[in-house]
RNA sequence: GGGCAAGUGGCGGAACUGGCAGACGCGAGGGACUUAAAAUCCCUUCCCCGAUUUUCAGGGGGUCCGGGUUCGAUUCCCGGCUUGCCCA
């Protein structure tokens, strides 16, 4: 790639470089803010995800959200919407207080900074955003509303503070949500986390879980995304078995529950595995084998989570010389302990049953437990199908009186006989966990509680919203899990807001997310000063129509999004309850392999590869094109810049089309028209379908066509050219302006109609259908679109090379696609049939 | 280990509802212009065979692999392999 030549480009049309121009100004600039309307007026919400800011300025991969959306808003806009496309910043969280460390200047300074850059790259970019909704997250007047959501929840029991075993990432220096460890590991800098008990806030989410579970179902979002999330939310319809346990010398049952999902299978339960934490597991403990059992009770602590899940190898346990009874067979199982089950899952204990659930089955091999299949599989332990009785469900086995019965009959038995005992009482399980929503970090909400002496945890009164934070952070050195904020007295040194004695602030900050739960709803109405925002200006703007972000987003943050809009609905502030009705999940760009430059450079991640330098070099035209004929936005692709130098060509290409022709046009031929309404048709498909990488080919195409000889200068009229501008204008706004401009185009590029295609005119008056001889095509003929059928076999059954290639053969089958081909077919001998070819056709349509 | 998605030239990708695979672009090769380079423009570019001999008729194979349905499959079905994501 040369790189002297770039910054000057060729003298005559030159492609519009961005910058201060006046083309900027026109490009960039968001219609008047939406005054009062009437409500049948078109409203579209459009949402990026926003991002966060960064000294580094804007990613390739930032930008081409970017360049997806403002493509989408000007598309809408010009079809008669009134678009809403706001921009914020995620200014609060980890990575941000990182980069402040990293710099040696304060997390203000990095917003501060980090936002000026990137918006002027935003403006350079030529994106259109309603500028005087900008905010960030970490604006006392952004985040006070954060507070008071916050305190609403804490109003309703969805916000609590309680003590709890928390993941603990030493390098981090902080406590991580469930949701941040994976693997055992820290999300963010992958060490190992250990486990401590640290009074938290938590958010029930779980209240929300079955709601959140059938909401999905409402939505129009990518079948994947929904799937995830309804996956991680995990909702497993079972039962809740009450089990009697006790010690062959303890004369007391203790009772406790297992969660069982298909109770057809109680039966083949052998033995139960309760996790080691089990409360019960002290009191029921036999003598016997006490100390061997907290011996392991012990182990099992020192244990990641990620060693008790793992399935390597089979799980170890300890049996506790105890025993629970069977409801239905009323059997002795033994009860052991295993570190498998884990406490917070499940009532933390399990069912064994080996017969039917492979681990179980391992176990119970493992320890010498009985095993006892109550059924067949569809699938036995070697995969092998089991034989099933009359291709009905199998049925019940080693059952005692069971035995012999339909499955669906058992399980109906069982029930029928344990629903009126407190044994057996129908569940619903959840994989989904409240969320911490606290961390010992600097850069974030402050929680606005007081803890008193006297009063205990006392909210922080409305009316002294927001509590902010110190301007200057203390040393970024995090201090064994204790919030920084703990070691500033200005900060922490309070009176109460009930007794009026002294207290202490809360220390803790909300995490990164907070923000992000709700920015949308403040872009509504960005300086509402006595509420989150006006509740009349919701009710017409929200939800919001399509909103676009990556994939990572896929899980937490859209489901805390969602979490708090059912909130906010439920506390009756918005309409309804899901916050975004269309989601468009992008691909990310990441680094390539770094096959050509030496040295095996480490992988980069998405977002590291800067903006920047290609903005500068190839201007923003280019590079939007680029971006958006790179790939299709769903997938992911390895950033390339190879194809920018050619972007930047074709829009030489069209400058210098469009300039040349500009007064040349006298007419406009039927050619050149059908082109234009193919054109039209093609863009329009493309970004309705998030196809924007089509509707670049199909620019290209034109402008090919438009060079080509099939299209003198003559035949091509203003208006046609026009018309291809208008259609350009979102994808290369700068360009198209000028354009605009120099084609006489009244008022703004922008401010047009989108244009609108005739089907009737793209019925093709003469089409190539295509001839097809024993699988082979043999002959194309042009004919006149839309032919009968049987005129079309009858010109093609004239073609001497048709002729040539049937011989005095006779087709065994003749198929006709009107407008596609003809396909004479010769069955081999012996599979001939003495259907006529016009039966054959008539049998095609 | 389970679930989901995807696999098309050297590369990114196109192909409407099952109907002419490889649009469009990149890269590469050749040429024009130029003292030269850049830029620009033109041509070629899935693979193999190839009558004539002057530059190309024609033929064969080909959409991860193996099967199936169909006159016809990149597209639908079954099995396998590989990659990616999510969950264990």
């Amino acid at each position: 790639m040369p790189r002297a030549a770039a910054a000057a480009p060729a003298a005559p049309g030159p492609p519009p470089e961005p910058g201060k121009s006046g083309d900027a100004a026109t490009a960039g600039a968001a219609p008047p803010a939406p005054a009062p309307a009437p409500p049948e007026r078109k409203r579209f919400y459009l949402l990026d995800m926003f991002p966060y800011p960064s000294l580094s300025g804007l990613s390739v991969n930032q930008l081409w959200g970017i360049a997806i959306t403002d493509v989408c808003a000007r598309f809408k806009e010009a079809n008669g919407f009134e678009v809403l496309r706001p921009i914020g910043w995620d200014s609060f969280g980890l990575q941000i207080e990182q980069e402040a460390a990293a710099n040696r200047i304060a997390p203000q300074e990095v917003v501060a900074r980090g936002i000026e850059r990137m918006r002027e790259q935003l403006h350079a970019f030529g994106a259109r955003i309603d500028w005087d909704r900008e905010l960030r997250t970490s604006d006392p007047d952004f985040y006070r509303w954060t507070q008071w959501i916050f305190l609403r929840m804490c109003e309703r029991g969805l916000a609590v503070h309680e003590e709890l075993p928390m993941k603990w990432c030493p390098q981090c220096g902080v406590n991580l949500s469930n949701e941040e460890v994976r693997e055992g590991r820290c999300i963010h800098c992958n060490h190992d986390v250990e486990e401590r008990k640290i009074p938290q806030w938590v958010l029930r989410i779980t209240e929300y879980a079955d709601r959140l579970h059938h909401g999905l179902r409402s939505l129009e979002w990518p079948a994947r995304v929904s799937s995830m999330q309804r996956h991680w939310i995990g909702r497993r319809r079972g039962f809740k078995v009450t089990l009697k346990a006790s010690s062959e010398f303890l004369y007391e049952y203790e009772e406790f529950p297992v969660f069982l999902r298909h109770i057809e299978r109680l039966p083949g339960a052998t033995f139960v595995v309760l996790a080691p934490e089990h409360p019960v597991v002290t009191t029921i403990c036999d003598d016997f084998y006490r100390e061997e059992v907290q011996e392991y009770v012990e182990k099992t602590r020192r244990l990641k989570e990620r060693d008790r899940i793992s399935q390597q190898g089979i799980p170890d346990g300890r049996p506790t010389g105890a025993f629970a009874i069977n409801p239905v067979t009323l059997q002795q199982m033994p009860i052991w302990i295993s570190s498998f089950v884990l406490p917070h899952f499940g009532f933390g204990a399990a069912l064994g049953i080996p017969g039917h659930v492979e681990l179980h089955r391992a176990f119970a091999e493992k320890h010498k437990l009985l095993i006892r299949t109550v059924y067949a599989e569809r699938r036995g332990p070697d995969r092998q199908p089991l034989p099933r009785t009359n291709g009905r469900p199998s049925v019940m086995i080693n059952a005692g009186t069971l035995s012999g019965l339909p499955v669906d009959e058992a399980r109906r038995r069982i029930h029928d006989s344990l629903k009126h005992t407190e044994a057996l009482e129908p569940h619903i399980r959840f994989n989904i966990h409240d969320w911490v929503f606290a961390r010992q970090r600097f850069w974030g909400e402050p929680i606005p509680v007081v803890h008193c002496v006297k009063c205990g945890i006392v909210p922080v009164a409305d009316d002294t919203l927001p509590v902010v934070l110190p301007d200057n952070p203390p040393l970024p050195r995090p201090d064994q899990g204790r919030s920084p904020l703990a070691r500033i007295d200005s900060f922490r040194k309070t009176r109460c807001p009930t007794c009026d004695g002294e207290a202490e602030r809360d220390t803790n900050t909300m995490p990164q997310w907070a923000g992000s739960c709700w920015y949308f709803l403040r872009y509504l109405s960005p300086r509402c000063a006595s509420a989150p925002f006006d509740a009349e200006t919701a009710r017409e703007w929200f939800p919001v129509d399509l909103c676009v972000g990556g994939i990572e987003h896929a899980i937490l943050h859209l489901l805390y999004v969602r979490f708090f809009s059912y909130f906010l609905h439920d506390i009756g502030m918005v309409p309804q309850e899901e916050p975004f009705r269309r989601l468009l999940i992008r691909g990310r760009i990441h680094a390539g392999t770094p096959a050509k430059s030496a040295g095996g450079r480490a992988a980069h991640r998405a977002d590291s590869i800067d903006a920047a330098p290609y903005l500068e070099r190839f201007g923003a035209d280019a590079l939007r094109l680029h971006l958006l004929f790179l790939a299709p936005a769903e997938e992911d692709v390895a950033w390339s810049e190879s194809g920018l130098h050619g972007c930047q060509r074709f829009l030489r290409r069209v400058y210098h089309s469009i300039m040349s022709r500009r007064e040349s046009g006298k007419f406009v031929s039927r050619k050149v028209l059908v082109e234009k309404h193919r054109l039209i048709r093609r863009v329009t498909r493309a970004i309705e379908t998030y196809h924007f990488n089509k509707a670049v080919s199909a620019f290209m195409e034109f402008i090919k066509f438009l060079r080509s000889r099939d299209c003198t200068p003559e035949e091509a009229d203003r208006a046609t050219l026009r018309t291809f501008v208008v259609l350009f204008a979102p994808f290369c706004p700068f360009l198209a302006a000028e354009l605009w401009e120099k084609l006489d185009g009244e008022g703004s590029v922008f401010a047009q109609k989108w244009p609108e295609f005739s089907p009737e005119l793209l019925k093709p008056l003469e089409v190539e259908v295509a001839v097809m001889i024993d699988r082979r095509v043999r002959d194309r003929v042009v004919v006149e679109g839309g032919i009968a059928k049987n005129q079309l076999l009858d010109i093609v059954l004239r073609r001497p090379r048709v002729q040539q290639f049937l011989g005095d053969r006779r087709a065994d089958h003749v198929f006709v696609v009107p407008d596609r081909l003809v396909n004479f077919v010769f069955l081999p001998a012996g599979r001939q049939t003495h259907e006529a070819a016009g039966g054959a056709a008539q049998q095609a349509n």
